[in-house]
RNA sequence: GGGCGAUUAGCUCAGCUGGUUAGAGCGUCUGUCUUACACACAGAAGGUCGUAGGUUCGACUCCUGCAUCGCCCACCA
């Protein structure tokens, strides 16, 4: 292909490895992800999620990403001061247990270093590591405000946990409590429900016989955890259960160690379950704890925090809960104690991080008491202040919090928020503050000494809304930005993270976090697996940014899908995202080179405002998606305002309108050439927010060509949203151009069917009398697109003037019928049999709606429009009828 | 034990206020390198919308039961 020298080169083919870079660090220089403070007007507000600040870009994170930046472009266009601020999280046992396991390969332990040490290696490690996710999500285009971003760990969001605490902790929300809680041996850190995930595990039912004190016979409990006997401390039944009714009062003696418990009586007891009598372990076990809690029993614990049994245990004391298990096992047997071992499924507590069973210990915690705080969280979403997409979420919301429980806060851990509580070594007094002290709060001693324990993670995330814009300072940050708009996430951190911050903004500011809640469904294997790095399915999105580009990675992950449902990615999906974009590349290639043909733009109408029928056809349409996007956009329907650009993208401006648009071009007629480019840079506004890179750099390549507009932007990512304008909108050109597409279709159609060779011109007489000058107005478009020639616009008159039939084929459309002279092509049967289904098909149609509209209920109860509209099909259909029969009658 | 979701073309999925001849991408079949694009163009085939009922003038869409798959919550040892 041979180029003038004045026309740049634009690749053939869309390389996103050429733009995606420049174009990020042009937006970066251009300082557009930074928000101007404007008190006149309404900010829109999107806090990211904060991944992990060693993680590495996942499909969570690109999906995320994806939809959030989608959201924050889109209301950014629509010129709302917009902030979008990143973060990451310090993912407290997430974290410790990486630069853990990096220890271990030198065999060291965390101990071996020392509190200290420890937590200045993790901030080695985090300096080093840390950065690596920003950039992977500036690789997807997140238009965040890096100037703004936030660290849980900084000093700003440090301060605002240390206060939330304190402040909780005098309004009597925090305390600390010895309780029953979940513990991971292998984390050595308590753990809330959350942080548990059942499964479900194969494992035995142990029988196990408890002789009576009294020598009276015995009594079986039912049990898969054997070695927990060792701290029993009674036999519980039902009471109601007739088999065990004498027994109650009496006493058992434990297997094993052979101390003396108690059978008592109990509701928790299920009669049906086991044997009907229960082992009650309240040091182990959390329904055990609350029967304890009823009777009175002591609280025996036999597990050191690593998992092993300690002196309570006897001999056992060193050995490993599971070692213990089998041991216990073979000492019953030998005993004569064991009766019955059951194959038996149940669900186990796993820990969420390692993967290790949990061990409920009694401990001492600090916890927050949450049903004084959900109440105000529950009434936010039942008001609709707060409103969660898609809504079925709020059912499980509400579950979730008229159960809550109290969350225990603390965990041992060295790395995260250090609980800001000191003990008196001399009254044993506690002193909580918002700075460091010097005394006890109680006595006045110094010798005070600072609890050991960090927070959950999830406490200083459930303050991110606030805490990043500087809570509890009352900051310009703080007065402007919040509350925030959206919050996007997965479903899955619904409680982690969602309820918590509901309860903590309401709490802290009096306020809403946010007014929206957006959940997404997972990302799946294209097999519909739940990608994880032990399955090894996982993908790597930056493997597909390099393959495909950015942009179609975010298309892909945000069509197709609906709010929280999970969805599936596969090669396929990524390719036909990437065609997309080479579609748009190359329409934009198509209209560029036309517009440095020369052509100037000086005397341009801009925007234009054509009289040529295809010109008032495509921008009608295009006003028309321009009101879909955004009614869609408003519901949070994101793939399907994609799927509307896309096709009119695709099947209207460059099927339809760009293909027109050439014949007038060949013919010297310049006026089509405002038009496209209007078209064009309306689209790619319209597809900024879905496909940021490549629309900014088309629009960069376009804009010097076109007239300056007033206000015009200095980068797309600021180009104003295109809203419909309704004065565009133009029934007759749709109606126009609809019938010249059905007839090039038709012409099209007969030419496939005839196997008409495809250099071969074919003349065709078109007889429609209600478009006559629509079809002369486009007969050159006609002629090139269903290759005609000659197109002889006829009248009924001249339709005897046909060729004779058995020559022809005729082509019956909803306004006007063509007929082809095909000669010895025809056959005569077969025509009439195409040309009778065709009208059994018409008069099958007209029939229902004939009938329909003879239903006087119908007519009573359809709304006016619907019946009007039936009866313009009506009469069309009858239209179309009559000619397939006249057509018929003259074929003989 | 509760709660939720899914079930639509060979595959992956849209179709959200009930009114089309039920759509898309991929795949399949037939043509075409037609100077924007073969990552493309033109044409075609392919669906009793899981099942049984109900509401309605009208149901893929609303209600009920059932089936299959999946998820969440819950202290049954």
């Amino acid at each position: 292909m041979t180029r003038t020298a004045s026309r740049r080169d634009i690749p053939k083919a869309y390389d996103p490895k050429l733009v995606e870079k420049r174009i990020y660090d042009l937006w970066m220089d251009g300082g557009y992800f930074t928000p101007q403070i404007d008190r006149s007007r309404k900010p829109y507000v999107l806090m990211m999620p904060p991944p992990n600040v060693t993680g590495e870009l996942h499909y969570g994170h690109a999906l995320t990403t994806a939809l959030e930046d989608l959201m924050v472009r889109w209301h950014r266009m629509k010129g709302e001061p917009t902030l979008y601020l990143p973060g990451t999280d310090h993912a407290g046992i997430a974290t410790q247990v990486v630069v853990e396991r990096m220890l271990a390969s030198d065999d060291l332990s965390r101990h071996d270093l020392g509190r200290q040490r420890f937590v200045e290696t993790v901030w080695q490690w985090v300096d080093r590591y840390g950065g690596t996710i920003n950039e992977q999500i500036k690789r997807l285009g997140a238009s965040c405000d890096w100037t703004r971003q936030r660290f849980t760990l900084d000093e700003g969001p440090s301060r605002a946990v240390r206060t939330t605490f304190v402040n909780l902790y005098k309004k009597g929300l925090i305390y600390r409590g010895e309780r029953i809680v979940n513990w991971c041996p292998r984390c050595a850190t308590a753990l809330s429900d959350l942080e548990v995930k059942h499964q479900e595990d194969s494992a035995s039912l142990y029988h196990i016989r408890y002789v009576l004190e009294d020598g009276g016979g015995a009594i079986t409990v039912a049990t898969t955890r054997p070695e927990t006997l060792l701290a029993d401390t009674a036999v519980a039944v039902n009471p109601g259960d007739d088999r065990y009714s004498h027994l109650v009062g009496k006493s058992v003696i434990l297997p094993v160690l052979g101390r003396v418990i108690p059978i008592i009586a109990d509701e928790a007891v299920e009669p049906e379950f086991g044997t009907g009598a229960l082992k009650v372990t309240p040091g182990h076990d959390p329904a055990d704890y609350e029967i304890g809690e009823r009777h009175g029993l002591p609280i025996v614990n036999v597990m050191n925090l690593d998992g092993t049994l300690n002196d309570n245990a006897g001999h056992y004391e060193g050995v490993d809960r599971f070692d213990v298990r089998r041991q216990i096992v073979q000492k019953l047997e030998v005993d004569g104690l064991l009766e019955e071992v059951e194959d038996y499924h149940h669900s186990v507590g796993h820990c969420d991080r390692c993967g290790q069973v949990v061990e409920p210990i009694v401990s001492k915690q600090w916890w927050m008491r949450m049903a004084p705080l959900a109440k105000p969280a529950i009434e936010a979403v039942e008001d609709g202040r707060i409103r969660i997409i898609p809504e079925r979420f709020t059912k499980v919301y509400y579950n979730w919090m008229h159960n809550i429980r109290d969350w225990p806060i603390s965990r041992q851990l060295w790395w995260g928020h250090r609980i800001p509580v000191w003990y008196c070594g001399e009254c044993a007094g506690v002193t909580v503050e918002h700075e460091d002290p010097d005394a006890c709060a109680e006595c006045g001693s110094d010798r005070l000494e600072r609890d050991s324990d960090v927070l959950d993670t999830w406490f200083s995330s459930a303050l991110w809304p606030h805490s990043t814009l500087g809570w509890p300072d009352q900051t310009e940050d703080l007065d402007y930005f919040y509350p925030t708009g959206d919050m996007e996430t997965g479903h899955d951190i619904l409680f982690f993270w969602i309820a918590r911050m509901i309860m903590m903004g309401l709490e802290n500011t009096s306020d809403i976090p946010f007014d929206t809640v957006y959940l997404h469904g997972l990302v799946r294997d294209p097999d519909g697996v739940k990608m994880s790095k032990s399955k090894g399915n996982v993908l790597d999105p930056l493997d597909l940014i390099d393959m495909y580009g950015a942009d179609a990675l975010r298309f892909a992950l945000t069509t197709g899908n609906s709010p929280g449902n999970d969805m599936r990615l596969n090669e396929q999906k990524m390719e036909a995202s990437r065609n997309f974009a080479n579609k748009l590349w190359n329409a934009a290639r198509y209209v560029i080179t036309n517009l440095e043909r020369g052509r100037s733009s000086g005397g341009w109408v801009w925007p234009p405002s054509p009289t040529h029928l295809e010109d008032r056809w495509v921008l009608s349409r295009l006003n028309r998606v321009a009101a879909q996007v955004d009614r869609y956009m408003n519901e949070y329907q994101f793939g399907e305002a994609q799927r509307e650009v896309h096709d009119f993208l695709w099947s209207e401006y460059c099927d339809w309108y760009l293909e027109m648009s050439k014949v007038r071009l060949r013919a010297g007629d310049e006026s089509p050439v405002p038009v496209l480019a209007f078209v064009l840079e309306r689209l790619l506004r319209l597809l900024h927010p879905f496909m940021p890179f490549i629309t900014e750099e088309i629009w960069r390549n376009l804009v010097d060509h076109l007239p300056r507009e007033a206000d015009a932007p200095t980068a797309l990512i600021v180009a104003a949203y295109p809203q419909a304008d309704a004065s565009m909108f133009d029934e007759a050109a749709e109606s126009g151009i609809g019938a010249v597409i059905e007839m090039v279709r038709a012409i099209r159609n007969l030419r496939a069917e005839f196997r008409i060779q495809p250099n071969q011109s074919l003349e065709a007489t078109v007889d429609a009398p209600a478009i006559r000058r629509v079809i002369e107005a486009e007969a050159a478009a006609i002629r090139t697109m269903a290759q005609v020639d000659p197109l002889i616009i006829g009248s009924s008159s001249s339709a005897t003037d046909r060729p004779a039939s058995g020559q022809v084929v005729s082509l019956v459309l909803a306004q006007g019928t063509v007929t082809v002279p095909l000669g010895g092509l025809v056959d005569l049967v077969q025509e009439r049999a195409r040309l009778s289904k065709e009208l059994e098909q018409v008069e099958g149609n007209r029939a229902r709606l004939a009938a329909r509209l003879r239903d006087e209920k119908f007519l009573a109860k359809a709304p006016g429009d619907v019946v009007e509209r039936e009866r313009q099909r009506l009469a069309t259909l009858g239209d179309r009828g009559a000619r397939i029969t006249e057509t018929l009658s003259r074929l003989g």
